[in-house]
DNA sequence: TACTCGAACTGACGAAGGCTCATCGTCCCC
DNA sequence: GGGGACGATGAGCCTTCGTCAGTTCGAGTA
């Protein structure tokens, strides 16, 4: 079966007869009629019964060009869908981040690459595991990744979009909390809450207490910055995550620590990116990326 | 554009690449790459990004991909909306059946399935060489195939008829016919008739001579039973081949061997057959797949 | 009843397309 | 640095698709 031969048996039905389908599409009749007979004896079916004055489609022939049309139809939005990808952005996006990265700038720089391309769809990963962001940038299934380092992959090309403080998040009724910032030495006896070890998010933290000489207890270890959020708001724990990752109605929990903590915030694209993936990008370098400094005083 | 091309280029997205799919649909990678470069030509746009692991698809690929998904999956509707409309089926049927099996279960079946579906044309092969055999199931022209095993190509759906057991044919005054049943490693001084060394009945030849310990000569080599047992039954050497595979006339010469040999035989049919693969297949499970003994007491 | 016309079908032949095979170039990993 | 995996290239062969010339069949009309 061939696009060709449904084209043709469509043409048939529409026009009534071979001679005068084949004149529609422009080819000779014979050709026409040989096709014709070949898509019925590959089916095994009579699609169409031959009277002097043409071909009419059976019961069955019907049936088969209803789904025939479709099939038709899809491939000439194929082939339409493809031929205007350059004039008219339409597919699909595919952005990776780093757990907590950009999860108060990605959505309205989403939004705005909605606004200017409407019928691009945006499928956004949040990865914990470093090491499956990795793995996905070096497959190239990703358009953009935003990260905290240049990808292993080199190819991709790094943009620095800004840094990004962490801050704590403590529990309420928590004494830190009267301070304005908070010394990463007066949490050395509270529990704290971790991350899944093989995350990037959880090398910070312990490059954080490493350096500071802390070795506290881990009460429990998560996947998302979220679910660390919440557990530490409800004194389970202290925990320290990038200031974007704190939800709305958490910022009175959380307080800036000194020495203070921050993380650059890169943009990675491949190489021959389109426009959508530049779009994004320029998108996303307008967002504020700024320190808690700013954070703090919006609040 | 033709639905080949996209049923291509949605296999190489979904296995990720062309070598990849161009084993799931059992073509030489070659092939596809040129099948996906002629349909990226011909829209004048890149579908998919090449990486030294694969091909990716672009965001106007991923566009491209999902209207050729809905191209291909009407096809098949199509194709199996006519196959299970048509109340009186005509068109041709495909049958391939590794060389000796089914020689005398095939034409009654056929017969029963011709009283049938008078208009249907039916045409067998029988194939010496397995290789030619997975071949054609490859290339996907087979609407029935009749093997000792299951088809590599693992979309056939697999149905066991029955097992067949092979039978030594003797010369005519060969001392063995004084028996019963035959002795293999009586046979061990005896010259053979072998067949063809790709072939998949020489296969058995040889596991069964190998699993008993036995060299005898090979006095020659054929690619047809029949001439194997002709040449047997003229005292040429001995000869083992499937029970059925026996013309008539020449069952005298033939004595069940010990320890006995046998094979299990399948039918392949393609996933969504129609009514008339899934007649013939019932057909033949009527038939008698039995043992020599059987075979013996109907002579 | 015979003739004409319109339509589909058949066979031969040539051109184009699709496949395999052998091979090469590039990149990555050990 | 070498081997393996992958995509691309070229040659050759087979299949498919098209045209052309001709035949067959059925309906309508004189």
């Amino acid at each position: 079966m061939s696009l060709r031969q449904f084209e043709y048996a469509l043409a048939v039905a529409e026009a009534g007869s071979v001679t005068a389908a084949a004149e529609l599409l422009h080819v000779a009749q014979p050709s026409m009629s040989q096709q014709i007979r070949s898509l019925e004896r590959e089916l095994g079916v009579t699609l169409f019964d031959r009277t002097p004055t043409g071909l009419v489609p059976t019961a069955v022939g019907r049936a088969f060009l209803r789904e025939a049309e479709v099939a038709v139809s899809a491939a000439r939005r194929a082939r339409a869908t493809a031929r205007a990808g350059a004039a008219e952005l339409e597919g699909e996006l595919v952005v990776a981040a780093q757990m907590g990265l950009g999860t108060r700038q990605l959505p309205g720089a989403l939004t705005a690459l909605r606004n200017r391309y409407p019928r691009l769809e945006v499928t956004v990963f949040e990865e914990p595991n470093s090491a499956e962001l990795e793995r996905l940038a070096r497959r190239g299934v990703l358009d953009l990744v935003l990260n905290t380092g240049p990808c292993d992959d080199h190819s991709y090309e790094a943009h620095h979009l800004g840094d990004e403080e962490f801050v704590v998040v403590l529990g309420a009724g928590h004494p830190q909390l009267a301070k304005h910032r908070v010394e990463l030495r007066e949490l050395a006896r509270d529990p704290w809450v971790r991350f899944d070890q093989n995350s990037r998010i959880d090398d910070v933290l312990r490059d954080v207490l490493r350096d500071n000489e802390l070795a506290p207890a881990t009460v429990a270890r998560v996947s998302q910055t979220a679910t660390a959020v919440q557990w530490a708001a409800h004194g389970l724990g202290v925990t320290l995550v990038p200031a974007s990752a704190v939800p709305y109605g958490h910022e009175h929990l959380t307080r800036p620590v000194f020495p203070a903590v921050s993380q650059p915030i890169i943009a990675a694209l491949q190489p021959g990116a389109g426009p959508a993936e530049r779009a994004l990008l320029e998108l996303l370098r307008q967002e504020t990326w700024y320190s808690t400094a700013c954070f703090a005083r919006a609040s």
